[in-house]
DNA sequence: GTCAAGAAGATTGTTGACAATCATACAAAC
DNA sequence: GTTTGTATGATTGTCAACAATCTTCTTGAC
């Protein structure tokens, strides 16, 4: 049996692929575990799972109507992006990182965003991008005075994915792609204000003028700047979610 | 009863040390699928598995008396460390990476050994681990200088995990693991000069003063120097191992 | 009331078998 | 001679059942 659609898998939700935004070129067809993968990671990233809890492989076999090998396989992708952690015969748990350790995620960020857009800066054809980010960037000026901000947010995702993209280093798309994950995780909802968004977007302007005139020691100084910079915004969020945790385990 | 808020755990799984082989302190007990990959991650590094040579499941099961179940699982660890590439319904193969992208690993290892030395500088409790790092930096002296230099190696090796695991930053520590698997794989056997090692060894020493003086930018820069000067004995090393892959295929 | 020990249930780890897909060899057509 | 189509074997993907281990609940002693 098993003949299943690649693209439908009982359950019912539109299947929003959050790692695949990140990946090079999405494949056309997900295989079984990676389907289930998108699917518990758009949960937690999303906070319907809560960290913390226990993701059971009978249960999410059960809901998915297959059997738990793939929901294995699919759990293990999860903890290589760090969404769960997996325990020697204690099964998966969603991860809940402390503020420290979304710190270091951003201080690894800091680090290889600088190396991404300095090579971006050096990159013999970033003639060729420089339009492609001109416009990307004047659509950021655009979205960053909104109140709600998620255009904004959809925007710098783009533009995160574009740099990354070109700059052409493999390992270093792999894994930034996982940092991203984490850091929608706690800018998703982002509710960075107005005024930061605009002092973002002046960040990225000077990052724009900096890759022109092939500076790479500007680019890589700004892209570090900018990304210690959101820092704040995320440590906010995440102290937000935990608050929120803190009163219905209360009630 | 018990419905507990979810316990507050750790943000995610201690990294699984492909590198364990090379230290005193193994985990004292791994399970079946890292002990496999262990194994297998030994054979792919020393060159016993070409690259491009495709492993099969039954094959590898059958060597170690299990079933398949555990080899997939260890094949998609070593999938994680970039040791092999797994393809859809199309199995397992040892990674053949070329010249650029081991180019790429280390100009990621720079970025990422400045942070670390960088935190471990401006770290309030470097004081302790000064003494340690001494002691170290001269047994690397006094190996420098011997003809094969294993022993310089295995110092080298024992010196970073040293810094990363202090370092602190748990993400930090999976990541350079993984890249230090790779990088391994090209300097094993290093064939690097007396002359270029002793060259390193002032870079360390550099390293260990800004260290002790809390200089943070002193430290990175000199440990991203270090990394990129590493480079050069990598790439020769690959394109020997390359140029006996060719003589042996055109045999 | 608190703690420890043991039993029962729940959950993960592993296995062997079956289904689906892929690679190869060979034959036929152009 | 090259290419296309087809059959066969090899290999991965998935499943359901069993074994090993952990967690929870109960019981009993202090």
């Amino acid at each position: 049996m098993a003949a299943l659609a690649p693209t439908s898998l009982p359950g019912a939700t539109a299947p929003i692929d959050l790692l695949a935004q990140f990946s090079e070129s999405a494949p056309l067809t997900q295989s079984l575990p990676e389907q289930i993968a998108a699917r518990l990671s758009e949960r937690i990233v999303s906070g319907a799972y809560a960290p913390g809890q226990r993701i059971l492989e009978q249960a999410v076999a059960a809901e998915f109507a297959v059997s738990r090998g793939p929901v294995r396989e699919a759990l293990r992708l999860l903890e290589k992006e760090d969404l769960v952690i997996i325990l020697a015969r204690r099964g998966a748990q969603v991860t809940n990182p402390t503020i420290a350790e979304v710190n270091e995620i951003f201080d690894i960020r800091a680090m290889l965003n600088g190396l991404r857009d300095r090579m971006m800066a050096e990159s013999a054809q970033r003639e060729r991008l420089l339009p492609l980010l001109e416009q990307e960037i004047a659509k950021l000026a655009a979205g960053a005075a909104a109140l709600d901000g998620a255009e904004y947010i959809d925007t710098v995702l783009r533009l995160n994915r574009l740099l990354t993209q070109a700059a052409g280093n493999r390992r270093l798309q792999t894994i930034l792609g996982s940092l991203a994950v984490q850091t929608v995780r706690y800018t998703r909802l982002g509710l960075s204000t107005p005024e930061r968004r605009q002092q973002s977007v002046q960040h990225w302007q000077h990052l724009l003028r900096a890759i022109r005139e092939g500076d790479g020691d500007a680019a890589e100084r700004i892209a570090r700047q900018r990304v210690l910079d959101s820092r704040d915004a995320a440590i906010e969020q995440l102290l937000r979610q935990q608050a929120i945790a803190d009163a219905k385990s209360a009630a």
